[in-house]
DNA sequence: GTGGTCTAGACCACC
DNA sequence: GTGGTCTAGACCACA
């Protein structure tokens, strides 16, 4: 499990962190029911404190992304059934993404273009 | 010029500011040289402080889309340049998009559709 | 003797399974002097260690509901006496489930019918 | 807005202090749109941290009794639109507490004399 | 002024 | 071993 974090920007660690599992799960590198590293071991290896982990999983917890077992700590659960919402979500943040890479001058073909690379990969 | 703003949210008002007149702009609702409202208008009009239409429009200016001009106010300003620093951003953006919603079971055509309709508008 | 358990919400697995079999004893499942599953079979049904399944027997018994006999293991004591002290607890938790409902617009009549419906099953 | 904590007790003290909020915005000592003590002054007047208070805060915010203004503070929002969910989260509970009630010899009459005590104030 | 984030430790409950 | 909670500070972003 490897993390880029960047201390310096004005995303919230935490939220990097969510973001990164996000990502591992959607390309395979967690499969649903894998389990995610410890709390404490994941803080000690990218050097951060327990809690802000802690904040990243408990989001992850809240958006149905992982449950935590009590007895194993946390697993993946890719059951779906969000489908709407994060449909809702992707839509609104498309919006503006489209609408950046318009003034930029980016055709719409180069931008369907980037959608497919974004999605397959 | 119809500002929708939620105090409640994570999103900073400059912020929201900044990605409504982004999507002015994309829309057509501003053209290339077209004013921007009077940032003590703008503060009046929504029910803010002009120090945070302050703060949006010299991001706007800061990012390239406007320009002001001490006479005139902001105007708008539509000169390309920022494709490829654009296209970075809409990359990154796009893939944690694309990996939530491939979890989520969104398929990579409903992802494209999804694509080109905020394009397309 | 079913037992439905969610390791993964926040309410402790020994907490669940005391709340079943209480529930289970005011539905008639078990009739004073009626014997719990042993441990260590309840234990392996569920998949549970033997240690979880014990203090919820150590938790039933220390609130008089159960009585544990070396030789019998634990039977169901249905004997009175905390009438009190149960009605004290519910008035308590009542008071905060009054409270969530009244907020949500559940009216009195509803509220009052909910209860029916705990009550009489 | 007085707070009486249990430190000792098992319940953490955001539920605690989260509990007694609701119940306040239920017995109207809170209106809709009233302003809630700022996190540093509740926690300075109770004594605890501050990240305690948030988090309390934040899980009222999550169900939805208060949205947080970046300009006020925290406001108590009423709103219903949660009804369903609180319907289902009280019949569950009821259902326990009608099962301890009943069997402590507490009748139907008098369960719903408690409930209706605990609706009605 | 407000809430949001983070740290470096600690203790506890659960299994 | 795990996650959950809490402390006593600190700094920052926002308005």
């Amino acid at each position: 499990m490897i993390m880029k974090l960047d201390f310096a920007g004005s995303v919230p660690i935490y939220q990097q962190i969510r973001d990164q599992i996000v990502q591992a799960v959607a390309d395979g590198v967690f499969l649903d029911g894998d389990r995610l590293p410890a709390i404490r071991a994941l803080a000690d290896e990218v050097g951060i404190n327990t809690m802000t982990v802690n904040k990243a999983y408990q989001l992850l917890k809240q958006e149905g992304y992982i449950i935590t077992d009590r007895r194993n700590g946390a697993k993946v659960q890719c059951s779906g059934g969000r489908k709407q919402a994060v449909e809702r979500k992707v839509e609104k943040e498309l919006e503006l993404l489209a609408a950046e890479a318009k003034i930029a001058g980016i055709s719409g073909e180069e931008f369907a273009k980037l959608c497919r690379k974004a999605y397959d990969g």
